[in-house]
RNA sequence: GGGAUCUUAGCUCAGCUGGGAGAGCAUCUGCCUUACAAGCAGAGGGUCAUAGGUUCGAGCCCUAUAGGUCCCACCA
């Protein structure tokens, strides 16, 4: 039944096979079945333009390893993916891609545009979700979902017309940032803010009717001085109270704008006058607002200067600022210009300078949509974690703004508003009106823009369920359980998701939302295209597997912090899979040495029991770490298990046994071989699919799975917590024997007598039922139990262990002096410790406040120090004489 | 300007509600011991950023300081 394994693991031939089996027998497939509870994760959408990145492939292995954990628990575990159609984004890429074959976007009208678009999509959009296969993605790819198919884009126009029926959408002519690359408004969220050098202008407006008389501005943008109506100063700055209500004349342009005072105006910064354009920046805005100031637009879509701004119109803004600094300095006027560094805004997209603009757009009001959401955070009814995040948000929610939501592009959900021609009255319908319901007229044209991309994706956990029908998905699946996402979307897309949800469903989407950190480079540095550091996982893939990137990504990692890629990490996480792969590969090769069909409890040895047991209570372990969303601790805790306790002891124990041909424990020794491999590989297989999978398979039928097999559960009868004391005292004194042999450079094939003096009798017994694999991992030839010291040489060596003293009598191999000075320093060490201990007990502040079991705790550790110091002193004065 | 977070071994990082300082990598020593040299055994290495405070007891809680990172707001 057991097969031959490679002596190395070698990922590249096996994942692909098991993945398509996984696939062929549709584990990843969830039905609404009432039998079984329902877990669901909904996949953050990649974008259709998207390729695999670390940050895909961190965010993905977190919700795999908790979607295959919850479905060994037996929960109907549905893992929800899909694309978003990434509005900006794609719409960049196919201009470009237009752009090389020579086509200008406008050129090609609306509907050709949208053609080329799905076109992309159909091209490009499945490769990222082919990439996360690669992962080992377990997502149910049968209900794979886009946020521009047929459904989606109901739930998106439903959604709409409901907030505006509520009124909660409205149209508002808004100061707000438009790219002029992109020719569309973006939202706050958009703007990236890039510290640039720049200059400050200082310029003098002439005051009217007072020759000789100026005020001094400054501004990093003069340009915009084209649009200015007004001149603004703090009403208390003592310097300026005649100016108030006097007039200026608007150097070049000529116009005559008054001096108001406003509280918006910082006294200390620049001269303490403000230029106020109303048009174009967003304090000024709202200024203008206060004191009825005209807006003067002075640009084009395109950031060039319209027809108000007179000579200069054509002109790009860059170019116009030149030529107005220039006929200011003629005039003049300029009276000086100061080198600044100020921040920028601009387009997270392009990167292109943003430029304030004043626009008819549409938004959605925040200020009730936003209260469930702030109160389920609050009341804990949805939690974030790590904890902290909690604070970014409602430093969010507190200066909620509302949501500009309209995009001026053409790839996304076009705004079901329609305005005639006529009349101009506008209908917000599903369907085009056939008519308009107040001039009659049937020229109904609907309005040319699209929404915000995060207005879809806000929609995503239910609008990928059938919402705002009553399916059947969205009656079992919905609410959704856990969100995983990165710490840098909150604002984008969480706060978004939960809101609607309320608003929609009236449920949160999802009770907890586990972030995660960022992917960085191994200096510490973003991952990012202009710096070419990224690592694209699909080579890490290629080069160490799948299981190795998983791990890399999950050891020693806390959530919500950011983390480092480095190579070594892989190679650490591959050396790993490929210690299981060998574990396992040596107990295959045991399987045919004994029938372990019938294996009672009462055949297994102190031994089995301990590893059983330490097994036992790992998965307890594990399952709540694994409850608390604390993958990377789960992950280590296993890790250090199979190597250490079960690699490096128990498989080393029981060689001596597998090797007898007389041991009658042999059959019980592979039953827990299995037993306990069989445990562990079921609780990494959430973390190494592939690994696990295959090793699974070659114990069982090939018809079996790992991954539908149950997860480990703590049972009360592989509970033996007297047999773990006693192995960990065995280990603790084979671990003394290898230190002294190796510190007298004894080789390990030199063979010793080993003595264990102890006068407790449960330890001796301890030692005399483990004798076999005691003498070999502590490579004697002959061991010796005794309760007292007769027969010992005087210079045998000793190792003190808690309860017992080993002796090796090796004398002919010590150095005295070396081993005399190791005594001494081992005094030292002991001195330290009592001295510890006695001033803990002698505190009587300890001993009434600290809980009783801490207290004879410390008193058991005392009455061990006084015992090991005792035999350190009699062995010193032995070696001495 | 507001907020968050970090500072623990040479490097990268864990350390959950206060009670023995840890892992991986790197370094040193010895081992090709019939699962694994991608391995085994052992060793060295830390004033837990600094200064105070709370406590019987602080890497962990509080305050301040220094330095780093990030987010938000954005100053003409």
């Amino acid at each position: 039944m057991s097969k031959q394994l490679e002596k190395t693991y070698n990922p590249a031939e096996i994942e692909g096979r098991l993945y398509q089996k996984w696939l062929d027998r549709k584990y990843f497939h969830a039905e609404v079945n009432r039998d079984k509870k329902p877990f669901t994760i909904v996949m953050p959408p990649p974008n259709v333009t998207g390729q695999l990145h670390m940050g895909h492939a961190l965010d993905n292995t977190m919700q795999d390893i908790l979607i295959r954990y919850k479905r060994m628990q037996g929960y109907e575990a549905l893992w929800q993916p899909g694309t978003d159609h990434a509005a900006i984004a794609t719409e960049v890429k196919v201009i470009e891609k237009l752009k090389s074959e020579g086509i200008d976007k406008k050129d090609l009208g609306r509907e050709k545009f949208l053609e080329r678009a799905w076109e992309w999509k159909n091209e490009y959009g499945s490769r990222i979700i082919n990439q996360l296969k690669k992962l080992g993605s377990s997502a149910d790819w049968d209900r794979e979902r886009f946020t521009m198919d047929e459904g989606c884009s109901k739930a998106v126009q439903d959604v709409f017309i409901r907030l505006y029926e509520k009124g909660w959408i409205y149209k508002g002519s808004r100061i707000g940032n438009w790219c002029p690359v992109c020719k569309t408004s973006i939202s706050d969220a958009e703007v990236q803010y890039e510290e640039q050098d720049g200059f400050f202008w200082h310029i003098k407006y002439p005051i009217v009717g007072e020759e000789g008389r100026f005020v001094e501005i400054a501004t990093t943008r003069p340009e915009t001085m084209l649009g200015d109506t007004a001149v603004a100063v703090n009403p208390e700055d003592e310097r300026y109270q005649d100016l108030i209500g006097k007039t200026l004349l608007l150097p070049i342009v000529n116009r005559q704008i008054p001096v108001i005072a406003d509280a918006y105006v910082d006294k200390e910064f620049g001269t303490g006058c403000v230029k106020i354009t109303p048009a174009h920046d967003p304090n000024d805005f709202e200024v203008g607002k206060r004191h009825n100031l005209e807006e003067i637009n002075i640009l084009n879509d395109d950031a060039t200067i319209n027809e108000n701004g007179g000579k200069y119109a054509g002109m790009d803004r860059y170019e116009a600022r030149k030529a107005i600094v220039a006929a200011l300095s003629e005039l003049g006027l300029l009276v000086k210009v100061e080198p600044h560094k100020h921040n920028v805004g601009t387009h997270d997209r392009c990167h292109t300078t943003i430029e304030p603009m004043v626009k008819t757009q549409w938004f959605v009001r925040m200020d009730e949509m936003i209260k469930p959401a702030v109160e389920a955070v609050k009341s804990g009814e949805i939690k974030l974690l790590p904890e902290r995040m909690e604070r970014t948000y409602f430093n969010w929610t507190d200066n909620i703004r509302d949501w500009c939501i309209s995009r001026q592009l053409w790839w996304g959900h076009r705004i079901p508003a329609y305005y005639c021609q006529d009349c101009g009255e506008m209908v917000v319908s599903a369907e085009k009106p056939s008519a308009c319901p107040k001039c009659g007229s049937a020229r109904m044209e609907q309005d040319p823009d699209t929404l915000d991309t995060w207005f879809s994706s806000a929609l995503w956990p239910f609008s990928t369920l059938g919402w705002p029908d009553k399916t059947e998905e969205m009656d079992y699946f919905y609410p959704t359980d856990v969100l995983v996402t990165g710490y840098d979307i909150i604002f984008f897309w969480v706060i978004r998701m939960i809101f609607s949800g309320y608003e929609q469903t009236g449920k949160a989407p999802f009770h907890t939302v586990l972030f995660h950190g960022l992917v960085r480079d191994s200096q510490g540095r973003k991952m990012s295209k202009s710096l070419n550091n990224g690592i694209d996982p699909l080579e890490v893939i290629e080069k160490y597997g799948a299981d190795a990137l998983r791990m890399t990504l999950m050891t020693g990692n806390a959530p919500g912090n950011d983390m480092r890629f480095y190579w070594e990490r892989v190679e650490a996480s591959r050396n790993f899979a490929n210690k299981v792969w060998n574990a396992s590969r040596f107990i295959i090769m045991n399987m045919e040495k004994a029938d372990i069909a019938d294996v009672k409890r009462a055949h297994l040895t102190m031994a089995d029991k301990w590893i059983l047991s330490k097994c036992n209570t790992l998965a307890k372990d594990v399952t709540d770490l694994m409850d608390r969303y604390e993958m990377g601790i789960a992950l280590s805790k296993i890790y250090d298990f199979v190597w250490e306790e079960f690699c490096d002891w128990y498989i080393e124990m029981v060689k001596p046994r597998l090797y007898s041909d007389t041991d009658t424990t042999k059959a019980a020794a592979i039953w827990t071989l299995k037993t306990v491999l069989i445990q562990a590989l079921k609780m990494l297989h959430p973390f190494i699919p592939f690994v696990t999978e295959e090793i699974f398979c070659n114990f069982q039928d090939e018809e079996e799975s790992i991954m539908v097999s149950s997860w480990p559960v703590y049972r009360d009868d592989w509970a033996f917590a007297d047999e773990e004391t006693s192995v960990e005292t065995i280990k603790e004194a084979v671990r003394s024997i290898r230190a002294v042999r190796t510190s007298m450079n004894v080789a390990p094939s030199r063979r010793a007598s080993v003595y264990v003096v102890s006068e407790d009798e449960r330890v001796r017994e301890i030692f005399a039922r483990n004798q076999v694999f005691f003498s070999t991992l502590s490579h004697a030839n002959e061991v010796r139990i005794q309760s007292d010291k007769a027969g010992i040489d005087d210079s045998a060596v000793s190792a003190v262990i808690p309860k017992a003293v080993i002796y090796i009598p090796f004398a002919e191999l010590v150095d005295i002096d070396k081993e005399i000075e190791r005594l001494k320093g081992e005094k030292d060490r002991l001195k330290k410790e009592l001295a510890r201990s006695n001033a803990m007990l002698s505190n009587e502040k300890f001993i009434s406040k600290a809980p009783a079991a801490k207290v004879a705790e410390e008193k058991e550790k005392l009455a061990n120090y006084e015992n090991m110091m005792k035999q350190v002193e009699e062995r010193l004065t032995a070696l001495q004489k």
